[in-house]
RNA sequence: GCGGGCAUAACUCAGCGGUAGAGUGCGUCCUUCACACGGACGAAGUCGCAGGUUCAAAUCCUGCUGCCCGCACCA
């Protein structure tokens, strides 16, 4: 068992690290194949970059996920948590690339099977950072069990899909426009296109006027464009069929003035518009979407004029070699000098960027592999309208639908070296092509050896599809993908959606045969404390590793900004975390049991969580609560009985604080169940704050002292059960902490149903209907109990009166359930009010003049403090009291009056309504005479 | 342009038919023997605006206003 001094306040830095090495020396997150596949549950973690380092959307993924799963695990499930990463294609190739540039490289100097061996030892360097960063987040993952995207099986299942697919047709390659990105010379596929947003008011471009010469020399007309350089591949023009102005023009043709060619004029009422521009456009069919399409409809030549370093090829005539945005400024000075430029004006177009890499992409005629997504997406929409897998928020249901029945044929070849090249040849004989399971040495077609394989290969994101069931073995039938397939939850962020979880359904439909998964919980984003999105631009990135392990300042603004000066960084930072202002010495540590917390405790509709470290210390000082409580709980409870011999609830403390748990247990358990973490935090935290500490263990120090009473003993064997239960509620949001609290509470108390002493807290039971019962009676007289102390502390507060230890308390109260509650918990009373002595009055007596006078639950609290008593005061805060209460009944009498409501709305509902107003008339009664009584006094 | 979401206390957010809740913050008091990363008490909201349905609306419906997010946006 470990062991620690058990010193205050709560070190997480303590405790945690010793928790994760023993986690990770343990076989306790092992699950076990085989076994009855209804009481298997599973979740494929999504993989993160394996360039990656953890940021605050891994941690709140891992937050939510590890949640769900040690509530699943200690509920009795054969628990599978499946860790692992992708490679990241077009990252890591980066990343590489970057470190070969420092030593004076190029991938293309060491050649393919070199890169790619260069990237694998890079991979075994520092590929295990992020797996170790998931740990400190205390993730109970089946390490053993963890993939990597390129490992040879999941490669092998990657062959497997492609090859199928192609064999199905629904794999095929065609020459299309694609978007190319130049800085990562590779092609990307449409949902990988950033749209910057245009701005009218901030023209980010210009649009560019020119005027082609009609080639019978009877005039011009004149175009406009943003992308002039593009002109030297204009192969026609278009206009609208019914626009008076150029209608006549339709079917002539005009000069190109830099390339030897006419191009004609074109009557194409999609692509142009009369109210645009001139309501002439030039046609680019090979640079262009829209002109791409016009150059379909009209059977326009299609010429590429880019080389694919971004440079313009032969075809640009006077212009080739030159860069593309050098041959812009040419292009435009050789139309002005030629007279043919016709002005230009500052323009806002909505760039379309590569969202790697940032730079203006490209769109370029080019051969790719495409997945035919139409007959695979039917199925997955199917599979969602009858809730085969059902979305959680279900807002995203529809979005999820809208994409699905417009989605269009997925790009998944990339012109990169790292990644699972396309397993297809193409034949130098007969041109056919050979796509395989195995290499292949010679063409199936015609026997010719002289074959080439596809030097491209797949969208990282065509292997994560495959995921949840490549990770459990397939294409084989393994005892694993029996158990744990389809997996119960698919958690991820929902800027993934189409990325991901829509192909992953897709594929596991089409390839295994059922949903990957029942349920998918989307979460939302982590932002700044304003609601911006992370940046290092914006200097407001904040790593969860300093906020787990505390961080000085320049360390926070370092990994906040990156490499921007301290000063400034330090004043995005500010910015952004404006309530922070006490940050001068950096951050504590808040631990990862208090990070947890805080990210579970936002309700999953939540697009946003906007960081708020004010809250996140407020989850720190739970810890610490809860670490005394259980110090200060220990001192009493050491020699406790076991559970099973436990006798029944001694009081109507114990009664009410089992109620209050039974209620939290329940909670908790529905607010896992409908991935509400928030509803579940919520509960524990107020059971545990406010009711076991707040007041059970104040109603318990009473008692405690009285000396080893059966009361005491009985006392003590409740606190033990509900501190004990309180640890097993709060495991799955705090797993270091409570798993740490628990090793220390007495072996009696952790014993579970069967008698035998699970390993530790993570394998215990979780809480459920057998480990307290709801007792409403109780719960009644113990709040008639707290009402009466509330209201003497109340009277004592609001008058100043500070005499601790020795007034008097005197209580009236014609109910005997409530003057029953008093006399019971008299002790209680005493020390919680911090009087000396409690008198029970009769009703009919005379009330003594010169007594600070109260009304709760139906009790009259007098404070005789007989020449202290400020009249003044007194005489206010009665007639407050009054006032609220009039007003309350007023209200009631009034509602109770419409006859309507009395016969239609709900006898219950109106029943209370009445009870409610006895009280307040009864309440308002007995302050009107006190009110009186002080008048004499003061008369 | 098409679709979706949000407007509740100073801040961050719950509540979604029975006359307002939490955390933080704020004010007053407390060196009470688990915890000042604590305790007690308190102040604080026309629930975006205007209509409608209902005995009853923050909660349902319609319109408006203001933010946010997808998709499509070409010269």
């Amino acid at each position: 068992m470990p062991t620690t001094d058990f010193s205050r306040p709560y070190d997480p830095s303590e405790v945690e690290p010793r928790w994760r090495a023993l986690e990770l020396g343990s076989t306790w997150y092992a699950a076990h194949d085989g076994g009855d596949p209804a009481q298997a549950f599973s979740i494929a973690i999504p993989p993160p970059n394996v360039t990656g380092s953890l940021h605050m959307g891994h941690a709140l993924m891992l937050t939510i996920q590890d949640s769900i799963v040690r509530h699943a695990r200690m509920s009795g499930r054969n628990t599978l948590w499946l860790p692992g990463v992708d490679h990241a294609g077009i990252a890591t190739q980066i990343v590489v690339e970057r470190e070969l540039k420092r030593e004076g490289v190029s991938r293309h100097d060491l050649g393919r099977e070199a890169f790619i061996e260069r990237v694998w030892e890079w991979k075994a360097r520092s590929g295990g950072r992020i797996f170790e960063q998931l740990k400190v987040m205390g993730s109970s993952v089946d390490w053993p069990r963890a993939k990597f995207t390129m490992d040879p099986d999941m490669s092998r299942a990657v062959r497997e899909a492609f090859v199928r697919l192609y064999e199905q047709g629904l794999i095929y390659r065609a020459n299309r426009l694609v978007n190319w990105s130049i800085k990562a010379q590779t092609v990307i596929s449409d949902l990988e296109v950033e749209r910057e947003e245009a701005d009218p008011s901030k023209p980010n471009s210009e649009l560019f006027s020119f005027a082609y010469l009609l080639a019978d020399g009877s005039g011009e007309i004149v175009v406009a464009t943003t992308r002039p350089e593009t002109m030297v591949g204009d192969t026609a023009i278009a206009v609208h069929p019914d626009d008076p102005r150029y209608k006549h023009l339709i079917g002539r043709e005009v000069q190109h003035p830099f390339v030897d060619r006419r191009i004609p004029i074109v009557g194409d009422g999609e692509l142009a518009d009369p109210t645009k521009g001139t309501g002439a456009v030039k046609v680019t069919p090979a640079h262009d979407f829209n002109d791409y399409e016009c150059g379909k409809r009209q059977g326009l030549p299609m010429i590429n004029i880019l080389n694919l370093d971004g440079t313009l090829n032969a075809e640009a005539g006077r212009f080739a070699g030159m860069d593309r945005f050098v041959a812009r400024e040419a292009v435009k000075a050789a139309l002005a000098e030629a007279g043919l430029a016709r002005g230009s004006v500052p323009h806002a177009i909505p760039y379309a960027r590569c969202q790697r890499t940032h730079d203006i992409l490209e769109p370029l005629l080019l051969p790719q592999w495409y997945v035919s997504m139409k007959p695979l997406a039917e199925p997955a929409i199917r599979a969602v309208e009858e809730g085969r897998t059902v979305f959680a928020p279900e807002e995203w249901t529809k979005t999820f639908m809208h994409w699905m029945t417009n989605i269009q044929d997925w790009c998944i070849s990339r012109q990169l070296w790292w990644g699972h090249q396309v397993p297809a040849w193409y034949c130098k004989g007969c041109g056919g092509t050979v796509v395989s399971r195995e290499d292949p040495t010679a063409c199936t077609a015609c026997g010719s050896a002289a074959i080439e394989r596809d030097p491209d290969v797949l969208d990282t994101w065509f292997s994560s599809a495959l995921w949840p069931f490549a990770t459990l073995g397939w294409p084989d039938a393994t005892p694993a993908l029996q158990t744990f397939y389809p997996t119960s939850v698919m958690e991820t962020g929902f800027d993934i959606l189409f990325f991901w979880v829509a192909r992953m359904l897709m594929m596991g439909l089409h390839f295994v045969g059922d949903v990957p998964f029942r349920r998918v919980l989307l979460h939302g984003m982590v932002c700044d404390e304003t609601g911006s999105k992370m940046s290092k631009v914006k200097g407001n990135v904040i790593d969860p590793l300093d906020l787990i392990h505390g961080a000085t300042l320049q360390e926070i603004v370092a990994h906040a900004s990156g490499s921007a000066p301290f000063d400034e960084g330090l004043k995005k930072f500010r910015t952004a975390y404006p309530s922070v202002s006490a940050m001068a010495e950096g951050f504590p540590a808040f631990g990862a049991d208090a990070v947890r917390f805080y990210l579970a405790s936002h309700p999953p509709q939540s697009r946003k969580i906007n960081l708020h470290l004010s809250r996140l210390q407020g989850y720190r000082d739970f810890c610490n609560k809860i670490w005394n409580a259980t110090r200060f709980a220990l001192t009493h409870i050491g020699d406790v009985g076991p559970r099973t011999q436990r006798v029944a609830p001694e009081s109507d403390a114990e009664r009410w604080i089992l109620s209050r748990l039974a209620y939290t247990i329940e909670a908790a358990n529905r607010g896992v169940a409908e991935f509400r973490l928030d509803e579940a935090t919520a509960a524990i935290y107020q059971f545990f704050w406010y009711e076991l500490c707040d007041w059970f263990l104040e109603l318990c120090k009473p008692v405690f002292e009285g000396g080893d009473t059966p009361a005491a003993r009985s006392h003590r064997a409740t606190l033990a059960h509900c501190l004990e239960s309180a640890h097993r509620l709060l495991h799955p949001f705090m797993p270091h902490l409570s798993s740490e609290c628990w090793s220390h509470l007495p072996e009696n108390t952790r014993l579970a149903a069967d008698g035998t002493l699970p390993e530790t807290l993570a394998l215990a039971p979780y809480p459920g209907a057998s480990d307290a019962t709801r007792d409403e009676p109780a719960e009644r007289r113990i709040g008639t109990l707290q009402a009466v102390i509330e209201g003497a502390r109340r009277i004592c507060a609001e008058l100043g009166i500070r005499a601790a230890g020795a007034i008097t308390v005197i209580v009236r109260t014609a109910d005997p359930e409530a003057r029953a509650v008093l006399e019971a918990g008299e002790a209680q009373v005493l020390r919680l009010v911090r009087a000396k002595e409690l008198v029970h009055a009769p009703v009919t007596d005379a009330r003594p003049s010169g007594a600070a006078f109260g009304v709760a639950a139906g009790v009259e609290i007098l404070i005789p403090i007989a020449g202290h008593i400020d009249a003044a005061a007194q005489s206010q805060r009665l007639a407050t009291d009054i006032a609220k209460a009039t007003k309350e009944s007023t209200g009631l009498a009034k509602r109770l009056g419409n006859a309507d409501y009395v016969s239609r709305a709900p006898a219950d509902v109106v029943a209370k309504d009445r009870a409610r107003l006895d009280e307040l008339n009864d309440k308002v009664q007995r302050l009107q005479a006190a009110v009186a009584l002080l008048g004499e006094v003061a008369g």
